[in-house]
DNA sequence: TTCATTTCTGTAATTATTACAATTATAAAA
DNA sequence: TTTTATAATTGTAATAATTACAGAAATGAA
């Protein structure tokens, strides 16, 4: 993933005003990449930023998808995480501890021959299964 | 995907009594791989069966997917799929008619190297673009 | 038929998300 | 500096998907 330097400057370059608030929720995204839901974000912020709303966080991922700074994971329905690295890039989610740990993967080997001529604008791939940690732990 | 010639027959081997309920739900799943939401299923199923519950698709639902009949599709937030065939296949998901598409591809491609040694249980792929027959329109 | 168990149903509760109007902040114009 | 317009933030209400739960109905054995 791209580093950032400057979380001001990346929002500006992204057509973003820099407020204090999706500086510091950008920033939370780029020091958790853990793939946060809102409420993490939320409950994790609120403690630094009292006046801080819900709907600000909900309103502001929105805005950072749309401007492309950002990318929505869906692995569960009903919990929406969010992903400051926007490379296509595979996640891994392990059934035991809930981490999600992030992955390369060549799209380009899929080769598939079913959607050739569609147009491709975002690819996802997601796996499920038990993380090597916790795999040891139940020996 | 395998052919299912008789669903009482196949809820049956999958551990599962065949009520009257649970064989439309699981027959409108095969007849219906459009990969449809329980609203879908239950507006189309009601006049059919007058009596029947959101909670009962619901239900029917998580226990075809406990018993490995059915298999869950993430594609948007907040609106869960569901598919008969539960091998290892890819979606594709346009963005202007809304349409899933199914595609194979080949997994073990992948060969990823940072998950090596991760026990992997479900593998799932999914695209968001322009199918071909609306990118051939918007011309 | 009786009884125990399973399945189904309807309603209420929960949770995530969005809509919306009011407040606050920002920055340009006077 | 004050005024004014615009943008961002906030809090509450509304919506939608899902789950919890208790009662009714169906099933199947005793
Ligand atoms: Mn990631
Ligand atoms: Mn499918
Ligand atoms: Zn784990
Ligand atoms: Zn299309």
């Amino acid at each position: 993933m791209k580093q950032i330097q400057n979380t001001k400057t990346h929002l500006i370059e992204a057509g973003i005003k820099p407020s204090y608030q999706r500086i510091k929720i950008f920033e939370y995204l780029i020091e958790n990449l853990n793939h946060p839901t809102v409420d993490m974000i939320y409950k994790d912020l609120v403690p630094y930023i009292p006046t801080l709303s819900k709907t600000t966080v909900y309103n502001t991922l929105k805005f950072f998808v749309d401007k492309g700074i950002t990318q929505i994971i869906n692995i569960e329905n009903n919990e929406t995480r969010y992903d400051a690295d926007t490379s296509t890039h595979g996640h891994f989610k392990c059934i035991k501890c809930g981490n999600i740990y992030d992955f390369s993967f060549n799209e380009s080997n899929l080769n598939i021959k079913q959607i050739e001529n569609f147009e491709i604008k975002q690819t996802h791939l997601y796996i499920k299964g038990v993380c090597e940690k916790c795999k040891n732990k139940n020996n």
